[in-house]
This record gives C-alpha cells, sequence and structure tokens, in this order.
DNA sequence: CCGGTTGTTCAGCG
DNA sequence: GCGCTGAACAACCG
C-alpha cells in the first residue's frame, strides 16, 4: 500500500477519529499501547509514509512498510497490530510497524522534506542532492531525507518522466535538471494521490512494471539498480546519461 | 503453489 | 567506523 499519497489518503480517510477519544484499544504491538486509553486524538498527520496519530503529550507513528494496512469500521481474520475504537467507530492496523514519539513533533520532523506537505521545499531538496554528488539518481528518489514520501514508483515514473536514466550520478547532471527533478517528484506524487482515488493509478503508469517503452516503441530493461537495488524500470534510448564530468572519477 | 514486492532496520563482516 | 550484504519482518497478488 504504502508511498506517501496512500499514507495521505490514510489520514483523509482517519479525520472522522479527529477530536474524539480513545475508548478501547486492543492489538498484538509489543508498545505500551494501552496508554492511548482514554486519550483525545489532537491531530492525524503524515511525514512521508509515517502517519502519526497525535496525542496531548505523545505521538504514535505507525509505518506500513512493504506489507502494512489498514481497516476503517472493517475486520479481517489477522489480528491487529493496534486498534483503537471511538465513539463512532473503530480503524485497524495490520502488519506495521508501531513505534511512539515523546514530546513535540516539530523536533522530530523536517516537514520541508515530505514531498506531499505545504512546507516542502524544493531549493532544500536540490541543496542536498548536490551534497551528494556520488549518488545514483535511482537511489536519491528513495532517500527519504531528501524526498521523504517517495517510493519505488514514484522513482520509476519521475526519470521516465524527465527522461532522465536512473544510472545518472548526480554530479553528472546539470542543476537545472535535478530542479526539475524535484519538483517533478511532488507534481508526480500529487498525480499518484489522484489517481489512485480514482483506482486509475495502475493504468497511469508509464515505466513501472512495463515492458515497452510508449515513447521509442522497444524493450524497456527492468534491473535491481543502485544502492538499494529496487526494480527499475527504464529506457536506454530515451533516458539520458549524462557524461561524466572528468573530475568525478 | 510459488515467486515477487509501493519498505526499513539491523547484525555481521571485511 | 565505514560500507556492503543478507536476513528478518510478513501479506497479498497473479
Amino acid at each position: 500500500m504504502p508511498e506517501g499519497p496512500s499514507i495521505v489518503i490514510l489520514k483523509e480517510e482517519a479525520q472522522i477519529f479527529e477530536g474524539k477519544k480513545v475508548i478501547a484499544v486492543s492489538g498484538n504491538s509489543k508498545e505500551a499501547i494501552d496508554r492511548c486509553q482514554g486519550q483525545k486524538v489532537i491531530a492525524f498527520k503524515t511525514w512521508g509514509k509515517h502517519f502519526l496519530i497525535c496525542f496531548q503529550d505523545f505521538t504514535v507513528r505507525i509505518h506500513l512498510m512493504l506489507f502494512g494496512s489498514y481497516l476503517i469500521n472493517a475486520t479481517k481474520e489477522a489480528m491487529p497490530r493496534l486498534s483503537l475504537n471511538f465513539d463512532n467507530g473503530f480503524i485497524n492496523f495490520y502488519s506495521c510497524s508501531l513505534k511512539f514519539i515523546e514530546g513535540d513533533l516539530d523536533a522530530v520532523y523536517d516537514w520541508s522534506a515530505d514531498i506531499m506537505n505545504d512546507h516542502w521545499d524544493v531549493k532544500k531538496a536540490v541543496a542536498k542532492l548536490k551534497a551528494q554528488p556520488a549518488t545514483l539518481l535511482c537511489d536519491a528518489l528513495l532517500d527519504q531525507h531528501i524526498f521523504s514520501g517517495s517510493g519505488n514508483i514514484v522513482k520509476n515514473e519521475v526519470l521516465y518522466r524527465l527522461r532522465l536514466h536512473p544510472l545518472n550520478k548526480i554530479a553528472d547532471v546539470p542543476p537545472r535538471a535535478l530542479s526539475k527533478l524535484a519538483k517533478e517528484t511532488r507534481t508526480y506524487a500529487f498525480d499518484f494521490l489522484r489517481w489512485k482515488k480514482e483506482f486509475t493509478l495502475k493504468e497511469h503508469w508509464l515505466a513501472h512494471t512495463k515492458s515497452i517503452c510508449t515513447r521509442c516503441n522497444i524493450p524497456l530493461h527492468k534491473a535491481y539498480l543502485g544502492k538499494t537495488k529496487r526494480r527499475t524500470f527504464y529506457c536506454d534510448n530515451c533516458q539520458q546519461l549524462f557524461k561524466p564530468k572528468p573530475s568525478s572519477s
């Protein structure tokens, strides 16, 4: 389920419980989830792929990882990791990572790094990119400190849209292209959000899981690239690989 | 039925 | 301490 836009959808769906008091807690989490009992939800927030349930003095951080899921006012066979009950319904989280964050969230999260956040800062993202000249684009787009909320689909689609080869080293990519990349990552994330709500996300994929380049009509490459070794779909013909700068070994 | 995956952390090693 | 690798987690789809 979980790239940034999917977590924004979760936040929107959870809105019905904002301001509500937790009247029952259960779940198989090893964390002390009982402390949520009787607490009022101050707000639901997201930071990239993190779903944050904010109470007065602490926050529950849910990360759905690869396999996590949630249900609102519905159940399934599996035991929830966390179940929160309110007077108007309940929300269950399954097979997710759950942690508590104490105190002020602003001390923990850089909101300007979240591609879905109103405080998203393109310039800061570009500066972070430039600070890691040896990093490959395919890895940079999965770096949650630079593009919090970006995942493997976003990575593949953004690089394909901008005709940038995933194996480009940041140092070799012109600054203007880096700036475009940062902007387009947010733009695509909001397209993702809209299409996911319409249940048409998959049909809008241009590269991810595709076998043919629709621009060149030749086979796309599928390879596990970069430090992250994640599945990458790309076209050798139309996705530009910039020449290495002499200084960059 | 098996293989693969929209993700992250951590132990172990050289 | 570093970077790299593999394991672990765990659910669903095709």
